[in-house]
This record gives structure tokens, C-alpha cells and sequence, in this order.
DNA sequence: GGCTGGTATATGGTATACCAGAGAGAATTC
DNA sequence: GAATTCTCTCTGGTATACCATATACCAGCC
């Protein structure tokens, strides 16, 4: 190591509070079961900030931010609520999720390489039938992780970051017996398949197979998932 | 626009500060020609508050949020920057909206009723040969008009949210030749057959009209339109 | 004369005080 | 005792003062 240099990143990069503010409360909110019966849903501003040490200023601002995403409801003079999605919303948020992966899917056989496509594989080989049986929850991020990877190989930043968003609020119902054990199954199955769509490079294919896929999900949720 | 018409705010001062500023900085922003030669693209927040004659606060949070939709970018200690969109991420915009209006043109079939899908035709035939040989202006705005009432069929509110935001972006650039006549009448030919696959009731063709539709207009813009 | 380092200022970030309205519970009326 | 009104408090909205730093400008040393 060149010890005669000065380190070139003495950076610290400090974040703005409000940054600091959102990402705190973004996670804190997204890690919370809000779908789990009797959760607090209210917050307070003064009392926030307070927590977290800081003015109210850049703590308003974040949860404005927060209120925009639609993770956070403010209400002037009545208080500051965390969003419980209605079931039509999921629904919808599934519909878009599809609608994009489904043409990112196709995007990717056209820019994406070989190496790119053929790393799909060890998303899907790691969790074979005895993973299967864990818990579901490490199956349903696996799964997601499987989608984001997807949807990354269409190089398209604005439906990466769309359905980034998305993922949070399905992450939400994670636990409410989305991905039992017959539909992981199924799905790995229909992973593999989409695989080969992509390599073979057929976008038409690969989009429809994604497509498909979601809205299978989306069917799912709506017949067996009760939200509220 | 109709001044005589009655304001449709039936109190109008009950919008907080923060939501008229945001409404202002919005149509100011969108109003202007961001792409053209040498508009001044910094904004100052204690000028902007003078102006609108509030302070900073509320208007800091209307900035914030524009920021977060991408209108505009706020730079600590630097300045407040209006954006101009890359070529490439206009290229991501109508790639997502293409993916979108397909999904909600392929959901109509199911949930619209006749009537809805019926009045579509007065969206185009209203602009008939004649009309199109109009300023293209009137024609960019009737074109979005139709996409935006496919995707209103579709009665998925989070579609309708995220493309009315696309359309933001994809309007600024509408003066740059996007619609030449030609794109036009082929444009329309395009519409009346969308109709008609949302008539037959035929999902799966609708959605990949509307796609493929869509999809030219995005390669015409990557061939055709020069930004930067 | 040109580079270096200090300094003024412009600008977004933050803290804080105050405002106004919604709600709950006390006070009042019948 | 029940309905109504009043008041008090709690909470988000707004105004304002101050803070920290990026930038430009200036002075001074080589």
C-alpha cells in the first residue's frame, strides 16, 4: 500500500437529517407488521423528534416524502398515520409490478448478455425443494430478489425504481400466506421457464411468461389473501 | 382556457400553502419550454417566496416534492435546479408507459362497459384528417387525451397515477416534432384499431396494440428527436 | 504575474416560536 | 340523566431567525 499518499476519501459524506429522518422511518415503518392486529398506526411529530434528536423541520419534511409514497398519511391537525393498503390496492400494485417485469423480461433479451441472463440460475438452483420447505418468508425475498434480478437486466432505471417502491408495500403481506408451499413450487418452476425464454432470447415469450406469472400471483392474492 | 367558467374550488382557501405552491411551481414548471435554448433553469426559494408571498417553509416542502417527482432538483447550498430530462430517460418513460397503457387496455376489456369503450370513438373522430393538418400542439394534447382514457377504463387508479406523472415529462417535449403528420395519420389508423380489439372484447390484442403502438412511438423518438 | 489561502456572501438546512383548527371532556341547560 | 355548548389541549401548518458550507472574490506571498 502506498503509505507516501494521503487517502483520497476522507469524504464522510454526512446525510442530511432529513435523509437520515426518512431512511429511519421508511425502514422502521417497512419492518413493522402493520397488517398485524392491534399495531399503533399513529405517529406524533414532536415526539419523533424528539426520539430521533432533531428539530421538527427536517423531520416534517421527511415524512412529507414518507406521505408522497404513499407509506404515511398526514393529516393537518388530526395527526400522522401509517397506511394500511386496501386489498384493491395490492391488487393493483400486482398488476403494475407484472405489466412492468413483464416488459423488462422482454427488454432483457435484447440488452442484456449471456452472462447476465445465465446468473439468473443461481437465484433460482439455491432453493431447491428442501429449501422450499423452510420458512416462507426467506422464499418470498428470495422470490422478489429473483423479480428485481429481471428486472434489472432491462437496464431500465425507472421501472427498477417504480417497482422498488411497489415491493415495499408487498413486502408488507409478506406473511399472510402468499407463497405456500405448493405455489413455491409452482413458481420455481415457472422461474426456470422464464429462464429459458431469456436465453433462448425470445422477448415476446419471456414477457408473456412473466406476465403470466405475476398475474397468476395477483389471482392468488385475490382469491385467499383477506386484507382487512 | 375558459376564464368565465366558475372556479371549480368550491372554498379554495382551504389548500394549505404547501399544496398551492406545489400546484404553481407544477404548472409554472410544466408551462415552460424547459428544452428551449437558454431559459433560466435555477430557481431561488427566498425570491419564490417573496413572489408567491409566503415563507420559505411551506414552499420548501412544494419544492421537496417536486424534487422527489423529478421536476426539479435541490441541491444543498448550491441552488434549485429545474431538470431536463436525458434522451435516454424519456426513452425509460415511454418504454414504462408503453408497458402500462398495454396492461390497462388488456384489463378494459374485462372490467369497462360498452358506453365507456363506445365513447373512445369521439376522442378520434373529432380529429379527423382535417383537424390533424392543426398545430401539432392541439394534436399531442388529443393523442394523450386518448391514451389517458384507455388507461382510465382499465379503473386502476395506481396506472392512472403513475402515467399522469409520465405524461409531464413526455409533454415538455411534445414541441420537438414528435407528432409530425404523417405520425399522425398513422397514429389514428392505430387508435380505431385499438377500439376495435377493445369492442371484440379481445384483451390479449388490445394489450399488444396499444405496446406495439407505443413502442414505435418510442423508437420514433430515439431516431428522430434530438435533446441535449 | 500567477498561485495559494483567507474571507465575504449567497443559499439551502435546521431550530424554534407561534398559529389555527379539530376533538375530548368538562360545564351547562333542560 | 341526556343532550348541548364551551373550553382547553393536542397537533400539524406557518413564519422567522440562525447555521453551515459552496462559491467567488480578494489579498498576499513566491
Amino acid at each position: 500500500m502506498s503509505a507516501n499518499r494521503l487517502s483520497v476519501e476522507p469524504i464522510g459524506e454526512s446525510q442530511s437529517l432529513k435523509a437520515r429522518a426518512y431512511k429511519a422511518l421508511k425502514s422502521a415503518i417497512t419492518e413493522m407488521n402493520i397488517y398485524d392486529s392491534k399495531v399503533e398506526l399513529r405517529l406524533d411529530e414532536r415526539d419523533l423528534s424528539a426520539r430521533f434528536g432533531i428539530s421538527r423541520t427536517p423531520l416534517r419534511e421527511a415524512l412529507a416524502q414518507l406521505d408522497q409514497e404513499g407509506l404515511v398519511r398526514v393529516v393537518a391537525r388530526r395527526g400522522i398515520f401509517i397506511v394500511r393498503r386496501t386489498k384493491s390496492e395490492i391488487m393493483e400494485m400486482i398488476t403494475v409490478w407484472a405489466a412492468l417485469e413483464s416488459m423488462a423480461a422482454s427488454q432483457a433479451c435484447t440488452v442484456a448478455s449471456d452472462q447476465e441472463i445465465a446468473a439468473l440460475h443461481e437465484l433460482v438452483d439455491d432453493f431447491g425443494q428442501d429449501a422450499v420447505a423452510r420458512r416462507m418468508g426467506e422464499y418470498s425475498d428470495a422470490n422478489i430478489t429473483f423479480h428485481q434480478a429481471i428486472i434489472g437486466l432491462s437496464k431500465n432505471q425507472l421501472i427498477s425504481d417504480i417497482t422498488d417502491g411497489l415491493f415495499v408495500h408487498v413486502r408488507a403481506i409478506r406473511n399472510r400466506a402468499i407463497f405456500e408451499n405448493d405455489r413455491a413450487k409452482r413458481s420455481i418452476a415457472d422461474h426456470k421457464e422464464i429462464i429459458e425464454a431469456l436465453e433462448a432470447r425470445d422477448g415476446e415469450r419471456a414477457g408473456k411468461l412473466v406476465c403470466d406469472h405475476t398475474m397468476r400471483l395477483r389471482d392468488h392474492v385475490e382469491r385467499y389473501v383477506d386484507i382487512e
